[in-house]
DNA sequence: ATGTCACTTTACAAGTGA
């Protein structure tokens, strides 16, 4: 029965245009298990090729694999209990899956997954969210984003098709920023940050949203308190950075704040919205 | 700075992390 809905899915993610097209969308979920209700809308909605979840907060064994089968996907999953947690989700194949990488400064903590799907690797990130500027969690951070930055370059080459897509815990400037000021030097928008981001950039990678979207926004993150939906007050954490050879094919990148919102969809939203990248 | 949410523990509340 899965066997043949898997088959199906895998057409219906083509959107019948046979044209090697692919759909990627990056979804910080805040927990696979509250949220599998707007999973399930989402997959349907887009049938994407790929979707790339964090925060699933479940050990794999408890991931649920049988509904997202049930949708003709296959959920590859780095899973971890309560905290952390990342997955890729596909209709096609998912070759050559790396759970973690070497060198990681946390490696007990779930939080990188990767693989190669028609054609193109994915590796799909949560970085270390680091609380707040000066705290031990912060230096880690830092540490983590230098160590994965090592890892990258020792294991891949910018000429080769690699899409890295998750929630990267750091806004790449002001322009993803509602309120620079008030940020100013914080957690998420200081400048040591924002240094280890851009040192993955100059690697070779692209920020795809920024192809053809000046900013400032769209953000992609908001925080549950203070009503900062409602207000405006978001933030874009949530990144796709393309090599040059999945730059060349990025058609658009957009952000479904509809996922956000309170009022829309099954029970209730995220604090971050998904980003959809369509490559043709 | 914090008006929320989801997790855990030994659970019928409080602490943690985001």
């Amino acid at each position: 029965m899965a066997q043949s809905t898997l088959d199906s899915g895998a057409v219906e993610a083509d959107h019948g245009r046979g044209d090697g097209g692919m759909k990627v969308i990056t979804w910080n979920v805040n927990s696979i298990r509250m949220r599998l209700g707007r999973v399930r809308a989402l997959l349907l909605r887009h049938r994407p090729d790929v979707l790339a979840l964090q925060e699933v907060k479940v050990p794999a064994a408890l991931f649920p694999a049988a509904e997202i089968e049930d949708l003709g996907y296959r959920a590859a999953v780095f899973g971890q209990a309560g905290r952390n947690g990342v997955a890729l989700l596909s209709p096609h194949p998912l070759e050559t899956v790396e759970r973690g990488f070497p060198g990681d400064p946390v490696p007990e903590q779930a939080r990188v997954i990767a693989a190669t799907v028609e054609g193109v690797r994915v590796v799909d990130v949560y970085v270390v969210n680091g609380q707040a500027v000066g705290t031990p969690e912060y230096e880690i951070k830092l540490r983590w984003l230098e160590a994965f930055a090592e890892w990258l370059r020792a294991e891949h080459r910018p000429e080769e098709p690699l899409l890295l897509v998750g929630d990267f815990n750091v806004t790449p400037d002001d322009r993803d920023v509602h309120d620079p000021e008030r940020w100013r030097g914080r957690n998420l928008c200081s400048g040591p940050e924002r240094e280890r981001l851009r040192a993955l950039l100059d690697w070779g990678l692209i920020d795809l949203l920024r192809l053809r979207q000046a900013g400032p926004g769209p953000f992609t993150w908001w925080d549950y308190r203070e009503g900062a939906f409602h207000r405006g007050w978001g933030l874009r954490l949530d990144l796709a950075l393309g090599t040059r050879p999945v730059a060349e094919r990025c058609l658009e990148v957009t952000v479904d704040r509809d996922e956000r919102r309170p009022t829309s969809g099954e029970g209730k939203p995220s604090d971050h919205a998904p980003v959809i990248v369509v490559l043709r």
